[in-house]
DNA sequence: CAGGAAACTGACCAAATGGTGATCATTCGG
DNA sequence: CCGAATGATCACCATTTGGTCAGTTTCCTG
């Protein structure tokens, strides 16, 4: 695992360094944006956002222009977190300093896994697009504009945006956010479904495929 | 200043030697209590609880039955900070995994210069825009205004405010402020929210998620 | 031991939410 | 092209949930 550190701390870069590689990874590490864009291309980037020439975010578009590679952005502030959030930046996940190295190891091999499986499911932050959704403080958000969504309708974004693109099945979905897999002559899903695609602005985000189920999918 | 680091995990007790070096500190690392209490004196100790022979209380007790050094507590878990809270253990500061480095500098430098001129302010502190929140000595503050809260008001504020802008469920609350996960039909945990809520000015710091929990955030 | 603050509880109310069936629209097969 | 099946939408109603409050119990302090 060959890792892409993109820290301006001497401090904190060193600290990383030592505490990755002491988990087996390769740390390359470069302190500037122009530098990090420049690199070839590695297993993951860990990006911090406060870089001297240009911000991460900038630094995250150009990597992304290039290569599918995962990036891990560092964040300050929780008030860094919003501005992620409802950008389309295109960043895997993100960890807020101060974090632990075990914490960010975690991250890490999630963040692999999930790209080798290529399956989104346990992300903290799920990013479809201009779709965003945060698990954790449960808010999804379209175009920087927050979703005001339901419980239900909440649980049925992220049973489907766990896996966009997938055919979810009625007695799947029944399962997944209804607790039970019976699925009898009710309209419940149909009505939940409704009142989703209606919040979502454009009614193309969620397909329904006749007789199985339905999947979500950002509209061409 | 010279450090002794009480730690047994190597990748942890690696990064955090190199951090603390490069903030011009000289770090003495033992893995064990035994070696820790036989040490001797230096300019502050950072503790780890979980250590294999004996645990981190026992090691704070016997280093003050000989001195008065500095002593931080590096804790894991949340769960812990309550058995901290309540014993009379003497440690100075702790702060909970994981951490920043950043952090950890700042409040070694904190708890050296309390000792240096006696004063007890400068402990952990969690700030929230205008609130702030002295988990050490339990006093709370917004906009430089403090707040007289109750035992439990305290405790549910820090349980919040700890991940803020994240929904604690109610049963999560429970636990860790009444010690129990059973949330029957009783209003108690609403009716602290609400007296919260009156002591906060606003009562859009903390919102309800339907079907869910709370989540503290600083209104917009 | 007395007084008061804090905590807990249950009732009540209002509002949000979810479930339902009727009805309309669309798709698909013959 | 027609009818059956499936999905979409809507309005209505029952349920759940959160907020508030008042009464009671518990705990702490003096």
């Amino acid at each position: 695992m060959e890792v892409l550190l993109v820290e301006d701390d001497a401090a904190i870069a060193s600290s990383l360094r030592a505490g990755l590689e002491s988990s087996g990874m390769v740390v390359h590490h470069v302190s500037t944006g122009a530098d990090a864009v420049a690199s070839p291309i590695y297993d993951i980037v860990l990006l911090d956002i406060g870089l001297p020439d240009f911000d991460g975010f900038e630094v995250c578009r150009r990597i992304r222009a290039k290569s599918d590679v995962p990036i891990i952005m560092l964040t300050a502030r929780n008030e860094e977190i919003d501005r992620i959030f409802g950008l389309e930046i295109g960043a895997d996940d993100y960890v807020t300093k101060p974090f632990g190295l075990r914490e960010l190891i975690a991250r890490i091999r999630a963040v692999t896994r999930r790209r080798t499986t290529n399956n989104n499911s346990g992300a903290s932050v799920i990013v479809i697009g201009p779709l965003s959704i945060d698990v954790a403080s449960r808010r999804a958000s379209m175009a920087d504009e927050p979703l005001d969504l339901t419980t239900k309708e909440f649980d049925l974004l992220v049973h489907l945006a766990e896996n966009p693109g997938v055919v979810h099945r009625r007695n799947d979905i029944m399962e997944s956010v209804w607790d039970t897999n019976w699925y009898g002559p009710t309209k419940t899903l149909d009505a939940h479904i409704a009142a989703l695609r209606k919040k979502l602005n454009d009614p193309r985000w969620i397909e329904a495929v006749r007789g199985v189920g339905f999947r979500l999918e950002q509209p061409a």
